[in-house]
This record gives C-alpha cells, structure tokens and sequence, in this order.
DNA sequence: TGCATCTTGATGCATATGCATGAATTCGTA
DNA sequence: TACGAATTCATGCATATGCATCAAGATGCA
C-alpha cells in the first residue's frame, strides 16, 4: 500500500478541495449576510444539542469537530462569551469541564438553520440528482 | 430550486468537510514531517510552472486557487521573500504584474511532490477502488 | 480629451490560528 | 500508598487571515 497514487485518485483529491472550498465559501457568506455566527459556530451548538443536559468534554467536541485543541479551547471560549454555550465544572474529572448549549444557543441554532439548509441546497443539492448524493456520501463515507 | 435539501444531500456535505478536512490534515502533516512548505505553497509552484515563461498574473492565481485577494498577495510575497517565485513588472497593464516561479522554486515542487502524492495515495486512494476513485472525482466535479 | 468608474494589488488594524509550554488532575504501577 | 507518566485544558507569543481602505493605472463614455 501507499505507492504512487493513479491519475483518477489524484483527480478525485484536487475536486474533493476544490469543491468542499467552494460549498464551503458559499455556506459561510451566506450566513454571514444574514448576519449569523460561522459555520462552525453551528457545529458546537449541534453536538452540545446532541448531547443532551450533561453537555460534554471539551476533547469529545474536539475530536467530533476534527479541531485543534487550543482552537476548540477558544471557540468554546468566544461562543460562551457570546453566551451560546456555558462551561460547566465536570463532577468526575477535576481537569476538565462540560460544555452545555444555552436557550440562546438552542435559539441561535434554529435560526441559523434554514439559512445553512438553503445554503447546502444551493451549493450540493442543486447539482446532483438524489442518486448521485447518495453515491457521493456513501464514496465519501469511505475517506472518513 | 433551492428548496429543502434532502437527507442524502445534507449528509454528502457534511462528509464532504470531514473527508476533505482529515485529507488535508494528514497531506499537511506529511508535508510539514518532512520540512517542507504547506500545501498552498505546492498550488502556487504548480500554477506557476503551468504558466510558463511570463508567469500569470496575482488575479489568475487568485481564481485559480480560491484564494482571497489580499490572502494571495501575502502568498506571494512570502514566497518571493523565499525565494520560490518572483514578480515582474506587467508590459501591458501598470497596475500588476506577473509571478514567476524561480528555478528554486521549481526544484522545490519536484521535492514536494513525491511527500504529497505518497499523502494523496495514503489518504484517499487506499480507500478506493480504481473504479470508485473515478465515480468520486466524477461527481466532485459536478460541484465544481 | 476629461472625468467618473472599474480593476488590480497592497496594507493597517483587528481577529483567528499554530506552536510550544504550563498548570492541574488523573492514571498506571511498583 | 507514592510517584512518574499521561490526560485535559488554557495561554503567551509568533504568524496568518479577514476586513476595510487606499493608491495607481485602465476603461468607458459624454
């Protein structure tokens, strides 16, 4: 394994960027126009939702999201200031913390989501039957 | 148009951005473990050297890379500063100019591009039949 | 031609990211 | 139990990015 990758492979890598780059360019400016957070302001408020009262760690988000550490740490950080989310002192583990959505983040999320539905649409929908979307996530579930 | 997107829809995104993001992560990491310059720096050489002898213009890069205006135009400087490219002053048009690569920066592509096609090999062609490689970077395009 | 407008590219300033490291706590194990 | 190693998270500092704006040259048109 791992020698020289076929021409169809490295096609396959330069679209994968260039297309997540421009779905991705698309997303973002259009929650920003409606004034809203960015993309991955969404994502915490998604998995702290998923989560349920308890919130959870830090490094689960982190790992769920595929951040840094120290980037998590500050967008935890930021969105608790923007009073999205609030860090709570963790009963089992004197190190860390949970992180919980706030009713202001439970509202934010809504509000941002049928822009980023309509965003998705724009930028993914609109350009493959719902075969072809099926392919695409299931082909792409492989690389995950 | 534009409507609701369906599930198979929503989920080919969001595997999209994780499939791309853990792509791009380990082809940086191999690149970065072998003393090389980031991916970025690979586009830039690359379109360069495509472009020939008079280079291409800031503004050609720009959409050729997906890149922001004044994000590229620090690319290039830092570049040039490191001397793996270089700008001329443009004959027809005095407001640009055009962006060289350098024969150090040519040698430099030739050194990264056996570090990055192993990454692409390891991060995506493993997980792919030939077959699957070309459907995936098929579709992808459809987003282009 | 003359002047408003557009295009091209750079840059000051605020914000975000990467890197190295630190502090607190838990875990493994002798 | 005791203590070195590992885990969890934050942060100072350097670098990169985003935003607004500016300067200079091209372009269109009255």
């Amino acid at each position: 394994m791992s020698e020289k990758p076929a021409e169809a492979v490295i096609r396959a890598w330069a679209r994968l960027t260039r297309a997540q780059q421009r779905a991705q360019g698309e997303i973002e400016a259009a929650l920003k126009a409606a004034g809203l957070p960015a993309l991955a302001w969404y994502d915490v408020l998604l998995e702290t939702e998923r989560a349920g009262k308890g919130g959870l760690r830090p490094f689960e988000l982190e790992r769920a999201m595929l951040l840094a550490q120290y980037n998590l740490s500050r967008l935890v950080e930021r969105m608790a200031s923007a009073g999205l989310v609030e860090r709570r002192p963790c009963d089992d583990d004197g190190r860390g913390h949970r992180v919980a959505v706030t009713d202001a983040g439970r509202v934010m999320r809504r509000r941002m989501w049928p822009v980023y539905a309509q965003a998705i649409e724009r930028a993914v929908g609109n350009h493959l039957t719902a075969r072809e979307a099926k392919t695409l996530g299931d082909l792409l579930g492989r690389l995950g």
